[in-house]
DNA sequence: GGGTCGTATCGGTACTTGGCGATGAAGCCC
DNA sequence: GGGCTTCATCGCCAAGTACCGATACGACCC
């Protein structure tokens, strides 16, 4: 039961920082991040989940000059690496990012 | 002329810093350093170049559980995203890092 | 010159990726 | 219910990637 309209997004839920940031576990989890980020569309997705400051649904497929089942690939492709969620709202599916991957990111990209 | 016999790893040479952190090319940039940094074997290069802090040559393969030829392949990867570089030192090649590329990459990140 | 060592490149195979249109499934509204 | 919208998934194809062994190249040493 939902109380509310509260549209998504609820406060992030597990720690998943504080995990080594070297050492070969280190070296996969930034190698698949990495590889999540690497592709044009994908940047693109991040950056328009980041402005828009919380979620927005599927009108990222009109933003980007590509047709909506690859736009749907490349988000299964950031959420399956965690850096992007996407929560049910009715029909639609509202998506945002993942801040801890995000830091987590960061944090591994640092760490070289 | 080589003055002496400094092995490699002279001072970089452009400043690709100052470029923008967001945009179109900035996208495509980060997508392609992404792209290079996302596959495991890449990253323990990239750490090993780290670690030993200056350049080595190919005794990285003898790190790596991968054939030469492939880790040849990896290296080339690295080096046309330019995140590394390989000076020929008579016989042997010598890799080592391109700080400002690193950086690159960090600032690109650090962006999202 | 003829080895030999260290790398790069070639050729081949298996797998993955990126793109699309078409089809499905799930939720709304009338 | 029927129809609409929104998104995911399913072929399908072309192109790219990862890996290897084999081969070629270049620089040294004898």
């Amino acid at each position: 039961m939902k109380p509310g309209p509260d549209p998504c997004c609820p406060p992030a839920l597990e720690a998943r920082d504080l995990r080594p940031i070297e050492g070969p576990e280190a070296d996969d989890e930034l190698a698949s991040l990495a590889k999540a980020v690497g592709h044009p569309a994908r940047v693109q997705i991040l950056r328009l989940l980041a402005r828009r400051t919380a979620c927005i649904c599927g009108d990222i497929v009109d933003e980007l000059p590509l047709a909506q089942s690859t736009v749907s690939q490349h988000l299964k492709v950031l959420k399956e690496a965690g850096l992007v969620r996407g929560d049910v709202d009715g029909p639609r599916v509202c998506y945002c990012l993942e801040p801890r991957a995000l830091r987590r990111l960061k944090a591994l990209v640092g760490g070289l």
